[in-house]
DNA sequence: CGAGCGGTTGAGGCATGTCAAGAGTTGTGG
DNA sequence: CCACAACTCTTGACATGCCTCAACCGCTCG
């Protein structure tokens, strides 16, 4: 049912580091290890929890829809959870989850979730700390949506991800263009536009490649904060393996 | 320090009411009991998380800043909590809280509180439970911001309120509507011109009063959905005393 | 090869923000 | 108690940001 190499990756999650090795295997021989193809629909938002989902391999699509229309609000790389919040609260996801690729996933169940947490202290702490950095990330999101416009939105992701890629002056999009816009909040127009319009200011788009131009006034423009940016992954001490869903 | 009526109000709350007796006492006898007067910055966002709020009486604003711009992003009503998750990260306000009212307010150290759910296993599971319910309702704010525009945000705002305010065909704004438009992203004169323009879709105002006058016409424009408008905080077993901060 | 899809570009329209002015209200000090 | 200042709210005129629709290109894959 799991692959054998299956089990240390998800330990060395902040998740499940800490707690009793008795424990871990009991959630583990509980769970199933599925393959999905791409472009599948595994959770439907308002769905009940059943499951909490760890990404091995491939990436995940987390969507909100109302009214039939429906945005990005995630995309989801191995390895790390997604919609432990539902899980816990036993309530609908309030997202819909579809991978982008095939994808291999691990589910617990979410009543073994449920009773771990009130048997295991060190797995407790791990739990409130994952929700708080997750609260804490989502409450940025908030923000710069509220913020800045979609130009400002889409220099910070530019600028913010190169820094992720080292500092480089040059990097690839790890996502389609229309994901990227619907997770900026926009529609693939505006941020074809928009991408063009920022060579003036220090960056330049080739296809799927970032080419950062003028560092300087890329970061004038974008004026980097970390409490939106949240570089302060760091400061909230989490290290690699970052528990927070981004794009 | 502390009045003598300020213990039982506070162990009413969720996330407070399982703990040990003398766990609780132990927090209590910690934390300070102060009064600030109206429009006091209390928090200024990036400052260290040094104390866990709960409001006893009176409303603070907590508001998003970022280049020079500010937004409201949540107003705190006697008796709940907020910037929990800052205090467990022990990491910076990510929101800076001012005082709307003259307000009373109950400190608890953040590093006893970070303590006392290693100690205490009720209360490490309230904490999972608090945090979890945030996390989905910022989750919900976020979904509310992309999904729908803003004459749909306004609509749906009046008539949640009326649902909260018992069902009642009228009922009293709580907010100012400046900081009620700056809570729902747009301007004060947008707010003002979509009041107007709702009175054709079943909601008329009049000053801070709002008169549901077709329920059934309104809710066909919001089309309310549990998992934005988040009703719900019942499905997700939240009693009275709500976790989540709302306007 | 041709269909389908992602991306780009242009034209036009609607939604929303900005600026300005005035009415009404509240709070304050003389 | 009144006069004034400060503030909210509203309304109008205008500018702009963003979306919609449509066309076209290039690529991928049956």
């Amino acid at each position: 049912m799991m692959r054998p190499d299956t089990d240390p990756q998800i330990r060395h999650l902040h998740l499940f580091r800490d707690m009793a090795q008795a424990n871990f295997v009991n959630l583990m021989t509980a769970s199933y290890d599925q393959i999905f193809p791409p472009g599948l629909e595994m959770i439907r938002q308002g769905d009940p929890a059943d499951f909490l989902h760890i990404v091995m391999e491939g990436s995940v699509e987390l969507v909100g829809q109302w009214a039939g229309r429906e945005c990005t609000m995630a995309v989801v790389r191995p390895v790390s959870t997604f919609i432990l919040a539902a899980c816990i609260r036993d309530a609908p996801y309030l997202m819909t989850a579809r991978t982008l690729e095939r994808t291999r996933i691990v589910l617990i169940p979410a009543s073994d979730l449920r009773s771990m947490f009130r048997r295991d202290p060190e797995f407790a702490v791990a739990v409130i700390n994952e929700l708080a950095a997750c609260y804490r990330s989502v409450v940025r999101t908030a923000k710069s949506l509220k913020l800045r416009n979609s130009r400002e939105r889409v220099a910070s992701y530019l600028l913010r991800h190169s820094i992720i890629a080292g500092g480089a002056p040059s990097y690839m999009l790890g996502v389609e263009k229309r994901l990227l816009a619907s997770y900026l909040g926009m529609t693939p127009e505006n941020l074809s536009r928009t991408l063009k319009s920022l060579e003036a200011d220090g960056v330049k788009i080739d296809g799927a490649r970032v080419i950062i131009t003028d560092r300087t006034r890329l970061t004038a423009l974008v004026k980097p904060d970390a409490l939106i940016d949240g570089l302060d992954a760091a400061a909230d001490s989490i290290g690699p393996g970052l528990p927070v869903p981004q794009v």
